[in-house]
DNA sequence: GTCAGTGCAAACTTTTTGCAACTAC
DNA sequence: GTAGTTGCAAAAAGTTTGCACTGAC
């Protein structure tokens, strides 16, 4: 049941971002294809961070769906500027995520073995939102905290055991 | 007489700064080469953020010292693992900054021209720095944020006027 | 019918890697 | 002398671009 009300929302959120598409492409003069919805269903479907790479599998595995990486370049850059996904830059790669209705949250990011976990922090939200800024208008931030997580402090002490013996 | 004491702190925060290398690098078993005193000099004498192509001119212009890439790569890792370094990725490549003695500040970043500039908040660093975290060991962070800066605000502003006329 | 959008492949940029030569220890 | 470092060039990875074809309007 609770399943089942989940799907729902997740499928109303999707509708509303299909949406709001629909009107920044009709503002904009861009034509509706169904390669951009295909991809913005596909973006709505992943739950957290993804690559490029990623998105591209998503859609051929997931919706079947066989978009070119220059449509996917091209299609990212209108859902960023329509502020439905927003871009991060943590590794080697670009990494997006949708933000339509995300709660905020900020991001852990192991320096050891690159894993990124996601830290709600609601206070320190407010904090930087209310921040004062001479001379720019904020629209989003990006917080990424670098550290050792769990896993690979333990590595480390293992490690450094084995070492001392 | 204020920049000459001004250029006396710039040296000595540079003579430190190798003291700390040299003793990094004797404690992980690396040697001590021309090749990385000269880089680690030269990014002391980078007053802002700098993307690798940078780094290298400056050692070419400024300190008359070649450099292959691999070495730089090289190097930096090794800087970063000294956190003499830090790593930021905003636009398409990384940019780096030293952070020896450097004062905390956020990164506002205009989304329309690519504009970085720094803006210093303690209170914000301070909340941050002791924000809880369950699990994770944090080394550093870095905040950007994003939106529009004063030049390219009025550019919107007078590009909206002159459409209305 | 027109032209924005797409797919494809080639080009470009940034970073990594393999290997021979070099040099700090 | 040995093994860590360097430079070079090639490769890899990620992104952008040019062009002919397609399809939204």
């Amino acid at each position: 049941m609770f399943a089942l009300l989940y799907d729902m929302e997740k499928e109303d959120i999707k509708n509303t971002v299909k949406q709001i598409f629909t009107e920044y492409l009709r503002i904009n003069g861009h034509r509706k294809t169904s390669e951009r919805y295909a991809i913005l269903d596909a973006i709505y479907s992943i739950k957290g961070h993804f690559s490029m790479e990623a998105l591209h599998d998503q859609l051929l595995n997931e919706e079947h769906f066989r978009v070119s990486r220059a449509t996917l370049y091209n299609t990212i850059e209108l859902l960023l500027d329509a502020k439905l996904v927003i871009k991060h830059q943590f590794g080697n790669s670009s990494q997006y995520e949708r933000c339509y209705k995300m709660e905020t949250h900020h991001h852990l990011i192991c320096t050891e073995c690159g894993q990124v976990t996601e830290l709600p922090n609601n206070d320190l939200q407010r904090i930087i939102a209310s921040s004062p800024m001479k001379r720019f208008q904020m629209s989003h931030y990006t917080l990424y905290i670098y550290g050792t997580c769990r896993k690979c402090i333990n590595a480390k002490k293992r490690k450094q055991l084995k070492k001392n013996k």
